[in-house]
DNA sequence: CGCAGAATGCTTCAAATTGTTACAAAAACC
DNA sequence: GGTTTTTGTAACAATTTGAAGCATTCTGCG
């Protein structure tokens, strides 16, 4: 759970971080919340539950309007809460891509499986292939957010906790160096592909072992 | 089962033992205890039960936004307590990674095993392998916080009881002498792993005995 | 098509970080 | 007191990483 207090700090966490549902107060410092809610919207289908304040029928009304998955009036029950988030997933149990979760352990795709408590990556078989801490962390974090292409700096912020100078090409290295040892042909990457203009993006299927 | 009165006193029991629930008040000196849970969620799962003052409605709600798994309400029934904390367990049994418990004597890891009480380590063929104190304080923190990367200052912290000075490279030799002794191939480590920029991690499984 | 400009790939190299050896100080032991 | 063990310091070796810079690929346009 990641909570931050304002628009831009949610901007940044809802692309760094593989967020699954938005809870969202409709009072805010700054931006307001149906203002956040409609730009969510535009960009994304995750779940939305907004907070209103008691009594506002109109606030609702507009809240769903604008995207929203359902409400809740403060003060409100967490029990109820729970039983929203349960629904909404209930009701979302489509088409979600969420196939890594943060508790399973080893993920495998291609050829490959990759441990993440052990940190290493073995190759069908079984060989270990070794991975710098800077690698594995990159690889990480691509799996992590598997089939969705992330920029430099979201890579960089997610890899070294800090966001990234101008012309920084660091991370164009770090890639280069993992498909080197990943890709069977480096010059064909299958795994990690370059989506120009903005970043990379991990294409192989996921699935947690 | 662990007191403490400020925020600092429980980072540091955080982080030298394996704390396993952590109740939280909200009325504390110094920082308060949404400071504090905000912070804690930002490096750990683990479980937290936070207490509020009567009908603090919107305390409970921070709280859940904050991270918190639970709260209860000031002053409560005890057997409420317990009940809350068997539910957190249920809830949470999926991906828990704290094996070692605080009570078991002997864990397990690798070919190796450990006993904490008398401080031997035996090999497959249940040979005793000295360690050094040093050495033995140094595997016991590694292998307690089994998985998840300590700092220098952290280990010598935990080792020697005083935070480190600048530039003090002891840890490394320490470790460097500890991989000697547990490692098959001490230029490719497989139990302590070194995480760049930030210090090693116990990479393998451990389990009580 | 061919070209210019931009984005990306990748080699080389130096700086930063970590690993390890040798030796001395400190502590423990007898 | 003398000896052994443990631990830290200094120095050097090895590894990892990012910057510089050139090569290559892509895109839009004449």
């Amino acid at each position: 759970m990641t909570t931050v207090s304002d628009g831009t700090e949610m901007r940044k966490a809802l692309r760094d971080w593989n967020i699954d549902l938005l809870i969202l107060d409709i009072m805010l410092p700054g931006e307001d919340g149906f203002a956040l809610c409609r730009d969510v919207r535009r960009t994304s289908k995750i779940p939305i539950i907004m907070l209103t304040a008691v009594g506002e029928d109109t606030d609702r009304i507009l809240g769903l309007e604008l995207g929203a998955d359902d409400y809740l009036t403060k003060p409100f029950n967490p029990r109820e809460l729970l039983a929203r988030i349960r629904a909404i997933f209930r009701r979302a149990e489509t088409g979600t891509t969420e196939i890594v979760e943060n508790s399973s352990e080893k993920v495998r795709f291609g050829n490959w499986v990759l441990n993440l408590g052990s940190r290493e990556l073995r190759d069908a078989d079984d060989v270990v292939v070794h991975l710098s801490t800077g690698e594995f962390s990159l690889l990480r974090a691509l799996v992590k957010h598997n089939k969705r292409p992330l920029s430099r700096d979201q890579l960089v912020d997610i890899v070294r906790g800090q966001s990234s100078i101008p012309f920084d090409r660091s991370i164009d290295i770090q890639i280069s160096r993992l498909r080197r040892k990943i890709e069977k042909d480096a010059k064909n990457p299958k795994l990690i592909k370059t989506v120009r203009g903005i970043g990379y993006q991990f294409c192989a299927d996921v699935s947690p072992l």
